[in-house]
DNA sequence: TGTTTAATTAAATAGATGGTTTAATAAGAC
DNA sequence: GTCTTATTAAACCATCTATTTAATTAAACA
């Protein structure tokens, strides 16, 4: 998979809501498909399609213990997201350096 | 539309590759629907539409002039994806962390 | 007024997504 | 061996997405 099919698989991934509560919820620590599932009114097919949408994007990694299938997050992917986003970090720093430049201009005595 | 749903889009929105490739685009400056559409290989409905998701994502605003409509990024959107983002730095940060901290133990004379 | 340019809408269609229920599989526990 | 727990697979349905071609709106131009 392209670095571009990689980010195309992981935004679609975040897009939707109970994908991203699983994934703050691995933030604190691994879980198994059960205790991820446990906090949502859906059946357990479903939780269990959207860690398979997750994994494919990348976005988490599973491994094996018993007849659990702990997961847990995989930074790389999620930093890819990160670093994308940052690229554009100067289109809303442009307007934290407008309003700077307007207080700078406040604050000094007008000798304009 | 709730913050969540408006993550959602916005997500949802950025997982296309020509939908970033417009967002890259219009980071160098406004332009007209055709224009975003020269690049690729595709039907002017086709982009269009792309156009109308990233709009109703908020990711970008139009205004019209004469029979063009012009396309912006809106910082406001983009920073709401940057800012979820940075919200799980913690997890790829201890990488670096754990990095630097091998770094410096190799960089010290041995006394352990 | 009629033509060109810019962009959208409509209609059709193929394929993906999100969810359900009902099995099927796999690994302990007794 | 059978029972229970955890998870996935299969089948299915409704809705959404991505794209095309053709028709439509709207402004500029001549």
């Amino acid at each position: 998979m392209s670095s571009s099919e990689q980010l195309d698989a992981a935004f679609a991934a975040l897009g939707h809501p109970v994908r991203r509560a699983i994934i703050a919820r691995l933030a604190k620590g691994e879980a198994n498909v059960s205790a991820l599932a446990a906090p949502f009114d859906m059946s357990l097919p479903a939780i269990s399609k959207h860690i398979q949408v997750l994994e494919k994007a990348g976005l988490i990694k599973r491994s094996k213990s018993a007849q659990f299938r702990p997961c847990s997050l995989n930074a790389e992917a999620i930093q890819a997201v990160a670093d994308w986003t940052s690229q554009y970090r100067h289109i809303w720093d442009a307007r934290f350096e407008a309003m700077d430049a307007a207080i700078m201009r406040a604050g000094r005595p007008h000798n304009d």
